[in-house]
DNA sequence: GAGTGGTCTAGACCACTAT
DNA sequence: TAGTGGTCTAGACCACTCT
């Protein structure tokens, strides 16, 4: 590669503006999750640049976890693996004591005109139609989480084409391969809510007794919200960790 | 200040070494919340290091929230104003709509054989004497959280000569005043059960309605346990929000 | 051995804050 | 105006990985 010229507004710092190039490159899919980024070396030579701070922009998206060095090898796209991050919350064993990804069995798949909360978030029309299914997580057959989700129906067509009996155990890999649609983060909100009679039923649970409710807004690396997905688990199952300081 | 050996494993990087005697200036009480932390100059003179070895050190302690710097003013030990971290979870608002700290009212203090569980999370003997408190926590004359709190007695003893009806809204800063004792951090773990008579009659809900239940161990700089906390709230009024990558 | 990132130096210049 | 942190340069040397 020949010298650039780094664009953006001239007076933010370099390294801002070196990021902002880089980060670029991920939403708009010139870098991919595991993709190898340019070398220190290489960058600094493109963009004409001091290695400290071709250093410095790297390291900012290293903190805010976009990518990943490792000493000798190079800096990469760091693979979004956090399917396991709802699940992280709960007392996740299989019965020989290995964590292990819940069996996801899809219940329920049509598509629908989108309530109104659902449509907000997701940023689409008021009524317009969407993609909403019901699935169960479990674990040995026990059924350990509920899930609502609902889908932007232009991004996710080619979804409906794959039989939920061949959908696997992890939907956003599906979504990648099946919609070109790649999950990068997510918001989460947690609440606990006494479980209502489906609730109940699909949990296998008394009804009234308490359940975890994880909403989860799923976006994209430019942050378009992507889906949306209510989560019910058994309280007794969930315990969340977190430090603060 | 004249020039001085860095100490520790000389195998280690140089900023790792200027970080670690840092936060020891903290956790040992030379530097205490609030300080003005030696300037990026006088440092690298001190230690005889170039200015970029000892920006490294403070941005990772910055990092860590344990600094912050200010554009001209200086570099300051972190204020560790988290007691209301617990309450972000919670929809607090006064009825005019701002948010406050909430009454605080000690419902009962003893010193009491500690239970084996907390024991253990305080790091204290088995069967030792500790000080046992429950407290209420109330907006606007709404119960929203029943507390339980036991503290190790040899740290907290001074505490006990302080009457419970002039211990203001918050803990902490008695704690550090009576007893000398600085909370820095702490970690809690989340889960939702159904409400027992005695909460119940509390935080005035009904028995068997979903409440959260946090728990906290809160510790000091160097990571000693302090006190330990369990909270319960009505689960209506909880919502804990977080994001993932 | 070639290439990568990690540490460290020794400055320059700038922007912000206090007085 | 003096002192602070923020940005940036232009290297050197080292440790690690791959082949």
């Amino acid at each position: 590669m020949t010298a650039q010229e780094l664009s953006g507004d001239q007076r933010l710092p370099i390294y801002q503006r070196l990021a902002d190039v880089l980060r670029r490159d991920v939403t708009e899919g010139r870098l991919r999750p595991g993709d190898r980024v340019p070398s220190d070396n290489e960058l600094s030579q493109t963009y004409q640049l001091a290695p400290g701070t071709v250093r410095k922009a790297l390291d900012l998206l290293v903190s805010e976890e976009l990518f990943e060095r490792f000493h000798g090898r190079g800096t990469f796209v760091r693979r979004p693996s956090f399917d396991s991050s709802l699940f992280r919350f709960f007392r996740f064993r299989s019965s020989d004591g290995t964590s292990a990804v819940p069996e996801g069995r899809i219940l329920r798949r049509v598509t629908e005109n989108v309530p109104s909360y659902i449509a907000r978030q997701l940023k689409i029309e008021e009524g317009a139609s969407a993609i909403s299914m019901s699935r169960l997580r479990l674990i040995d057959d026990v059924p350990i989480i509920a899930e609502e989700i609902w889908l932007p129906l232009d991004r996710f067509e080619a979804f409906l084409d794959i039989p939920t009996g061949e959908v696997g155990n992890l939907l956003y890999p599906v979504y990648d391969e099946a919609c070109g649609q790649l999950i990068a983060k997510a918001e989460e909100t947690l609440t606990a809510e006494a479980a209502s009679e489906q609730t109940a039923r699909l949990l296998r649970i008394e009804t009234g007794t308490p359940v975890m409710m994880i909403d989860r807004l799923a976006k994209g690396y430019d942050g378009t919200p992507m889906e949306w997905r209510r989560s019910r688990g058994r309280a007794d199952l969930f315990h969340y960790h977190t430090e603060i300081r």
